[in-house]
DNA sequence: TATTGTTATACTCTATAACTATA
DNA sequence: TATAGTTATAGAGTATAACAATA
């Protein structure tokens, strides 16, 4: 007799075979969930994690030109042009001349900028207390400390 | 004077604010890093993380309809139609008639989506190795138990 | 009425390649 | 020659809404 694929019985619950034992796996479906709340928590905004993260390190690096945004968020050169359009288009961030070259722009936030990255800050700390709600305080911070060791030259 | 906003030195090296302490931005950095590693382990045969784990999820539940391939993806019907038109294009897949219902279909692997399967997993054990490289066997542990916690409600 | 699969459509995110202006 | 920013374009991945067939 030819080997025939048992089918599964149409009641029984569904599996996974061995995809919860991969930490990829996990992190993706922790993440839907995390991007999920995300959106949910800023949704007025208009603000994706991404756009958030762009907001922050502006403010951190006032002055920096899109090229080394494009590195620290990880994004090709043109990308960055779009979110920085978008940010624009918003008045949360200014394209200034830079000092010294002319062929690249020195970003900042403007004031309605930070103001809205104060709110985004608040609004982030309580999804974040929310994703963490199962976690005590020392396991978030193991979590962190395991997650930076994933791929650590790829940083 | 008004306040002005202080240029950063352009020769310092970028800040990450308060970025870096969030669990939200490593998950996604670690994502990152990870999903380029999977699509260089995986290459040549033009499968992303989530056809992995639908072809993973389709051989431990042979006969699972397509709205139950929905459910366990955390996808649109919708775009489990695409999904499942891809991998059968790819005779990987097939979409039997299911018995007692005619509106379903009973999703299941071709001879050729096993034996692609089998392969795959034997890369993608390689590339959790690789990711899981700084991380010692108790504490690979520790992240998946962790990683389980975000959200647990959502999965 | 409700469910399954489907289609048409659109939106977000991202990258590649080619261009321009400056260096 | 090389770099910074830009544009045009395309591809992946996803969702919403409306529909036909079937339950």
């Amino acid at each position: 007799m030819p080997p025939k694929t048992k089918l599964r019985d149409p009641a029984a619950e569904i599996t996974f075979g061995a995809l919860p034992d991969l930490i990829g796996y996990q992190l993706r479906l922790a993440q839907i969930a995390i991007f999920r709340d995300f959106a949910q928590t800023l949704g007025s905004y208009e603000i994706s994690p991404g756009l958030f993260g762009a907001l922050v390190i502006i403010e951190a690096n006032p002055g920096l030109k899109q090229t080394e945004l494009a590195r620290a968020t990880r994004l090709d050169r043109s990308t960055v042009v779009s979110l920085v359009d978008n940010l624009e288009r918003r008045a949360l961030v200014e394209r200034r001349s830079a000092a010294g070259d002319r062929r690249s722009n020195a970003l900042q936030l403007t004031p309605a900028g930070k103001a809205l990255l104060k709110k985004l800050q608040r609004l982030v700390a309580e999804h974040e207390q929310r994703l963490a709600a199962n976690l005590s305080a020392k396991e978030q911070l193991t979590l962190v400390k395991l997650l930076e060791k994933i791929f650590p030259e790829y940083r």
